[in-house]
DNA sequence: TAGATTGTTAATCGATTAACAATC
DNA sequence: TAGATTGTTAATCGATTAACAATC
């Protein structure tokens, strides 16, 4: 298992080989794939390492082929099982971003508490009450819950979650929850990366990436 | 100036002590605070060091004393001056949740392309064409611009913030962008959230945290 | 071939954890 | 006082960077 530094570099590296891809580029060097995520030529070289691809030292990397070896890393299947809840403007937004993401993740459900949202059809899912989140995640080994609660509802959200053997968490929700071990859990405070950047901009004075 | 994983970790915890406070809690142990945002005892006090705040071995940390040296070290000034690039659902959700961070922050004007947006107050805040950023922004230092505008809009909404005198961005497009030195930068890719965490929940057996 | 780039190992750097005397 | 917790230093750990022979 890579180190998550690694795997997110190695996340980001494949989404700009894709727009690579897109322009009709065949090959980079790791000059390049550094320079467009704000990595450095050394670290892309390393972080490669964990892929088993090999560049050529006069072409660099075949863009489609490095495309494929991280994917094949990344997703020993496709259509990964996930879930939503709480379908407010950043759970909407999170939920179209997904759709673009098929057939990679699956989003089986969303789930609520406001009656005007249960049963509807929202953003190309169906919302359902909370209540019924052991019924409806039954049949699925979910890998990816996410939350979009509010803050005094969060923990309660990940308790059902987890209740219904959801893997995995990314909270979204203005505090930070808690899991047992055996789930992973990121917790994703927006407010901590706003109040960073705006104490580093002011701060610093040369600038940091990613 | 301290590393940025310790100001992570300090904004967290401030975060966590004001729930505290808010439920009448006046003090707690590192342990305690370490529990609640999945770090630990030593890492706390170490952390701690840097604000300069002293506990006590009997009480341990008075909670709204250490909010308020957190909050010293962390805000100089109050109504820090930022932005927002693009009104769609995130950036609704996004401008909501500042809305609460009021008086902190500072949204001085949103801008996007749509005219049935241009010339109305969307979430509490005038929405501009993106055309009169350095007109609208020109009376301002902005510390934080808020990119979340379509992946082929990204590189030119910094392009522009930054022409305006962006001191620092955090970006939201599904797309990595770049920044000169001097300018913070910090790229948000939900997506590599959703892919981490889909990764380490199915290959970890015990959990991660943060 | 000559030379830039690769894959990989070694060195450096920074961050986390452990340990413990000082403290209340 | 006795004992748990603190603040801080030292030790460990992991991640990044530098270096360089191998390669095309």
């Amino acid at each position: 298992m890579p180190p998550t530094k690694t795997l997110e570099r190695l996340i980001m590296y494949r989404i700009v080989l894709e727009q690579n891809a897109a322009q009709g580029v065949t090959h980079l060097f790791s000059k390049d794939l550094a320079d467009q995520t704000g990595s450095n030529p050394a670290q892309v070289r390393r972080d490669l390492m964990v892929v088993g691809y090999s560049g050529n030292p006069q072409k660099g990397y075949a863009v489609i082929d490095l495309i494929e070896k991280i994917r094949h890393m990344l997703e020993p299947a496709e259509g990964i099982p996930m879930t939503l809840i709480g379908i407010g403007n950043l759970g909407r937004a999170i939920v179209g971003h997904f759709n673009r993401l098929k057939p990679k993740f699956n989003l089986v459900a969303t789930f609520d508490t406001d009656e005007n949202k249960i049963g509807r059809v929202i953003a190309g899912c169906q919302c359902y009450h909370v209540n019924e989140i052991p019924k409806v995640l039954a049949p699925y080994i979910i890998q990816l819950g996410i939350i979009t609660v509010p803050e005094s509802y969060a923990q309660k959200a990940a308790d059902q979650l987890i209740a219904a053997g959801v893997r995995g968490i990314a909270n979204f929700a203005p505090t930070p929850i808690r899991v047992p071990a055996g789930v992973y859990l990121e917790n994703m405070q927006l407010t901590l990366t706003f109040e960073k950047v705006a104490y580093f901009a002011r701060s610093k004075i040369s600038g940091g990436t990613v």
